[in-house]
DNA sequence: CGTCACCTTGATTAGATTCAATACAAGTGG
DNA sequence: CCACTTGTATTGAATCTAATCAAGGTGACG
């Protein structure tokens, strides 16, 4: 991979990355730190399509030469890893290897986007919570971000909100239930969890970890 | 791409090509009919993750090499192209081209799918349905399909229910509003609408063309 | 002519939004 | 060092959208 690799960016929390619209010469990777990933819609309500993770890949969705249709913005400081967008096709050519993985990448994303789709569709609020923070719990730990079962939970509750197609108000009312009831514990930009009860809660089959390719 | 080619399948209406939790040998693309992919929660409700059309390509979000997280099935007869899934490392290898293209159209397939997230978390049942039956109709208009503006629309309201995370009852409300006001007329299997309108209603900036790649 | 699949419609209820305040902590400038 | 702003979290009350419940209606088909 070292070949394509342009450079490393290294960004402060709150940055826009990538705006909606605009053209982006790069293809990112992120090494360290945790954003968001946007949309916008026309009446300006916004729509948190994903977080980003450590491992995750930025940019292929604009499709592979277009304008990127959302943004992207980091949450906390994070380190990325720069591509250049038109070395891609010798990337295929000279590396069919590394080309298969980003494909393997693009299918897993598009997976876990169907998972999205099927809570906003058919879970009610309490149990969209419950699926956000079990998969967002599991992802950081995947990554070895949890300490005696407590990872960093930078965002906001309106990012929650905008993610789960909620309003603030709701979002808050049961995330202080789940609290209550001792399924999740999110406070000072840390989160833990009771797991097994959390997975029922949100309908999920608890046993089935949810594997993720790497670059 | 033929001699990654294993050969073709014919389907009946209202069949299930794959199921959700089974492995499967093979990749498909669509020549022509229409279908749907859609997952079952564990609560017994069904989400319509997509519809299927001529051009799509099936089975690659199941991981490179995994097990069907999502079942398919067909809405009018349709006729696949059946590829071989162990075949696809050699397509990368000896095919790059081939390969890139793979990759387009998973990482499109991933955008569309963010737009469906953002509907399902920011738009009420009203801009839901507008918004859904115009990318029907573009959709089907841009392989050719349409005749004088109208469409074929074999599916059912359920269908389009799931699709959407909205009751059957509520969905069928809001078309018939639809109708009465104009926007829309789909019935007896086919659709026109009132393009400029329902692009406003469904907040679509209605100029944005959706390219789509073709395998 | 009865059954089945799908569409349609009215009445009622529940879940989520919106509105409106309050609380609290971290900065910032005078 | 304190008043003041700013961003985030919290809570109660009023309202509304969409779900659920409960019947019909329609057309195809054996």
């Amino acid at each position: 991979m070292e070949q394509f690799r342009v450079g490393e960016m290294v960004v402060a929390p709150g940055m826009t990355l990538l705006e909606e619209g605009q053209g982006s010469a790069h293809l990112f990777t992120v090494l360290s730190g945790l954003g968001i990933r946007s949309t916008m819609l026309e009446n300006g309500r916004r729509q948190v399509i994903n977080f980003l993770f450590p491992g995750d890949f930025i940019g292929l969705q604009a499709g592979l030469a277009g304008e990127m249709r959302h943004s992207v913005e980091s949450t906390t400081s994070m380190v990325l890893c720069v591509f250049n967008r038109a070395d891609l096709w010798d990337l295929f050519r000279e590396q069919p290897e590394r080309a298969y993985d980003l494909t393997w990448i693009a299918a897993v994303e598009e997976h876990f986007l169907g998972e999205t789709i099927a809570s906003l569709g058919q879970r009610d609020a309490t149990e969209r919570l419950a699926w956000a923070l079990l998969r967002i719990h599991e992802r950081l730990s995947a990554i070895g971000l949890a300490e005696r079962g407590r990872v960093p939970m930078p965002w906001r509750q309106q990012d929650l909100a905008d993610a789960l197609g909620l309003s603030l108000v709701h979002t808050n009312k049961t995330i202080r239930r789940l609290r209550e009831t001792g399924h999740a514990l999110w406070a000072g930009g840390t989160l833990s969890i009771d797991r097994e009860r959390l997975a029922a809660l949100a309908l999920v089959d608890p046993d089935r970890p949810r594997r993720r390719p790497l670059i």
